[in-house]
DNA sequence: AGCACGCCGACT
DNA sequence: GTCGGCGTGCTC
């Protein structure tokens, strides 16, 4: 009987592809082993086998090629299992996933060779043949004095290779080390040919190996241990649990708690961090504890790392420990018992760009249902779903509200810009408050945070005569002004301009930034404080390293860190007494329904920087708009207040989680055909959603990126309807729309809960 | 997404 | 006369 395999591919086709299994091969194809096969005219790809059967398709098959891996899955069923979940939930084929999921160094295609995973090897020096028999010590007798290079290269061999003293235990003894202390090529080359040493080659891997020594895991404050068995209880009888602790309460070290538990019984642990910002930081506290028996793994690792990583994993002798981010829930784990998501309520958790567009959290908590295992999310300002599944009972719920070494909450000022400035009170968007507030921090030699989040120098190029502002010619945007590497940038696709020096509108040369961005913050505060030593932390200086920013500042090398988002996420500096939020309005005003949510939770964050130990950390809030019911509620720590007003709004509007959103975009060239395209395929959705659950086509706030015009369209799900249901009807729109001729030139992606 | 096939402009 | 521009069509 001839065999079958449907076979997932790394392209944005809806489906899998069947191929026939050669007699010869038969043995090997099985559900998740790597395969090779002919695609398309002249391209060979790797494929996932996703199911074997006898089957034979209504189309023309080809044969597979060949099976790498000699019969051993790469992908658990587990894996493939979760991958069909999101290639469904998500609205994207299988190889999108695919392409998210498997790091490209186990996927060769016969287009990109670069990415084939090579094993690192290393060279090592031992005995040739011409010394069986001998000792290299009495052969070392035999060499002339004047062979000087020989003898050295003869001496340092036997010394390191331990040889002769004991035969068992000689060491190996590497090549790049021998060369590098007897800097003497040829001499080392003519010991080979006379086949007195030898070199081989060993594979070595590059995962890195942790020296140091574990150390227990230390004691829990009352607050901690009690937070850890309300952890525990809950999991008894439901699958999540949301902890939801203050700013330093110390949630790392119940987390250490419950996973060395599971350790201890045989299980794994994921640990996700929504960051590698954050990774360094957390990764030696937990190597401290769990030493070898973890790795790091995230996307911006070597790829050549990540596939051993992941082939260790599918080892007999897999890492307990997990620290990663999103991409890491796609990883062959065994056993897995526990899932931490960390600062579960980052949005960085979601991936915005290429399909598939999944949130990390939402993925986590499905990997753990589908494994049994327990999953446990942690933040300081829960994302509005995650509370309200908890509050309804579909999670579990501990509150923990004591900081750790019971340490205030800072004291949170909020200061009317609006009012300065009308007064000329301000300096630059320094309030008199806030500068006060920063010169006795650094009198009293502590450190300052101050946040702002717009990168660069100045938001914009503009002329104040004829009101011309310098624009992206590919995007819809308005540039930013880089002062410091002289040029204009697009934010969206990163082209650099340079600044005219005179308007190209009106030949006046007075053009300016208009706005603040970090950098000229950083220009102001060398201005206000010549004598505090001030850094940045954006996106911008993190090229040049943030370990190192970031190592400064946490050394006391540096007075005053200015930064984005980035300062805001969950590091712990003990020596901070102030934190200014320049522009609270900026953060407030975007047009969405999640705009209050994020303004909460960044401020709120960034406020849990100041304050350590002995001294109560004081928070400067600078707003044009004092009055805003958020603020008020960011100042007196009220985060069930903040859920209730939340919750009565997206009531109140029908958003998540009172509804599902799923985002349509339709994207081309051509503005004519797009707006077409989604005027028709809105229709469509109308017809099968009903009329009011169906918002747009609209132009987004930046219309065109990349030479791409863009229209989108917002449905709204009740939720008495299926998930499955909803993303069948919705399949179906897009078939009709094809089917309408409207897809030329256009593409159509799906957005499933957007942030 | 690739990659090939296919039909029109500026070059040796 | 070609080289090569990217439109569109297909991939088990």
């Amino acid at each position: 009987m001839e065999l079958f395999a449907d076979i997932m591919l790394p392209v944005p086709l809806n489906r899998l592809f069947t191929y026939l299994v050669p007699k010869t091969l038969e043995q090997l194809v099985v559900p998740g082993v790597r395969v090779y096969v002919p695609f398309g005219k002249n391209r060979q790809l790797t494929g996932i086998v996703v199911a074997v059967h006898n089957n034979r398709p209504d189309c023309q098959v080809r044969e597979i090629m060949s099976v790498p891996d000699g019969g051993i899955p790469s992908v658990l069923e587990g894996q493939l299992k979760l991958m069909k979940w999101m290639a469904a939930y998500c609205m994207c084929s299988p190889g999108d996933v695919m392409k998210a999921a498997i790091p490209a160094g186990l996927r060769p295609d016969s287009s990109a060779n670069e990415h084939v995973y090579k094993p690192r090897t290393e060279l090592f020096v031992r005995s040739g043949n011409a010394l069986d028999g001998i000792q290299p010590a009495d052969y070392l007798a035999t060499v002339p004095k004047a062979a000087a290079k020989r003898r050295e290269i003869l001496e340092k061999y036997i010394e390191l290779s331990g040889i002769g003293t004991n035969p068992a235990d000689s060491r190996p003894v590497s090549k790049r080390f021998l060369s590098e202390t007897c800097k003497s090529p040829s001499a080392l080359k003519a010991l080979v040919e006379a086949g007195i040493l030898e070199i081989y080659e060993v594979e070595t891997g590059r995962l890195p190996v942790f020296r140091g020594k574990t150390v227990e895991p230390s004691e829990l404050s009352a607050a901690q241990q009690k937070a850890l068995d309300d952890i525990r209880l809950s999991f008894r009888t439901k699958n999540v649990c949301l902890l939801h602790g203050v700013t330093s309460c110390g949630k790392t070290e119940i987390y250490i708690h419950l996973i060395k538990e599971q350790i201890e019984r045989g299980r794994q642990v994921l640990y996700l961090l929504p960051e590698i910002a954050l990774t360094t930081q957390i990764m030696h506290r937990l190597q401290n504890v769990f030493g070898d028996n973890m790795c790091v793994y995230h996307s911006k690792c070597a790829d050549n790392i990540r596939v051993e990583v992941w082939k260790r994993l599918c080892g007999p002798d897999p890492y307990k420990l997990i620290l990663g981010a999103r991409s890491a829930v796609f990883l062959p784990l065994q056993n897995l018992g526990l899932v931490i998501v960390d600062e579960e309520h980052e949005p960085s958790f979601k991936q915005e760009d290429p399909a598939p567009r999944y949130h990390g959290r939402n993925t986590a908590v499905m990997l753990a249902a589908m494994n049994g295992a327990r999953c446990l999310l942690g933040s300081a300002t829960p994302a509005i779903e995650s509370y309200s599944n908890a509050v309804g009972g579909k999670y579990g719920l501990v509150t923990l509200t004591e900081r750790y070494r019971k340490i205030e909450l800072p004291e949170i000022c909020i200061v009317n810009t609006a009012e300065l400035a009308r007064k000329k009170y301000m300096k630059g968007l320094f309030s008199p408050q806030l500068e006060d507030a920063v010169r006795e921090a650094l009198q009293e030699k502590r450190q300052v945070i101050l946040f702002h989040n717009r990168r660069g120098y100045a938001g914009t190029v503009e002329c104040p005569d004829c009101g011309w502002v310098q624009k992206c010619d590919r995007c819809d945007v308005s540039l930013t002004w880089h002062k410091s590497f002289r040029a204009a940038t697009c934010h969206y696709c990163g082209k650099n301009y340079q600044v005219p020096s005179a308007c190209p509108s009106c030949g006046k040369s007075n053009l300016r930034g208009r706005g603040y961005g970090t950098e000229r913050i950083e220009e102001d505060i060398k201005k206000l404080f010549p004598e505090a030593r001030a850094a940045r932390l954006d996106l911008d200086s993190s090229k040049s390293g943030y370990e190192d920013i970031l190592c400064d500042f946490q050394e006391g090398r540096t007075d005053i860190l200015i930064g984005t988002q980035m300062v805001s996420k969950g590091l712990d500096f003990n020596n901070v007494s102030v934190v200014g939020i320049l522009q609270a309005d900026s953060i407030m005003s975007y047009p969405d329904f999640r705009a209050t949510e994020r303004a909460y939770q960044l401020m709120a964050q960034v406020a849990g920087r100041a304050g350590r130990r002995d001294i109560r950390g004081k928070v400067i809030l600078q707003t044009r708009r004092p009055d805003t019911q958020v603020l008020e509620l960011i100042r007196k720590n009220d985060y069930t207040g903040f859920y209730i007003s939340q919750m009565e709004e997206r009531n109140l509007f029908s958003y998540p989680p009172y509804t599902r959103l799923v985002a349509v975009s339709v994207k081309g060239k051509d503005v004519d055909k797009v707006q077409k395209a989604a005027d028709e395929l809105s229709e469509i959705l109308r017809n099968i959603f009903g009329q009011d659950k169906v918002l747009g086509p609209d132009a987004p706030q930046v219309s065109r990126i990349q030479f791409m015009h863009i229209r989108k369209i917002i449905i709204r799900i009740s939720l008495d309807k299926t998930t499955e249901e909803s993303r069948r009807m919705i399949s179906l729109a897009s078939d009709e729309l094809d089917r309408r001729g409207h897809r030329a030139g256009i593409t159509v992606s799906f957005d499933a809960d957007p942030q």
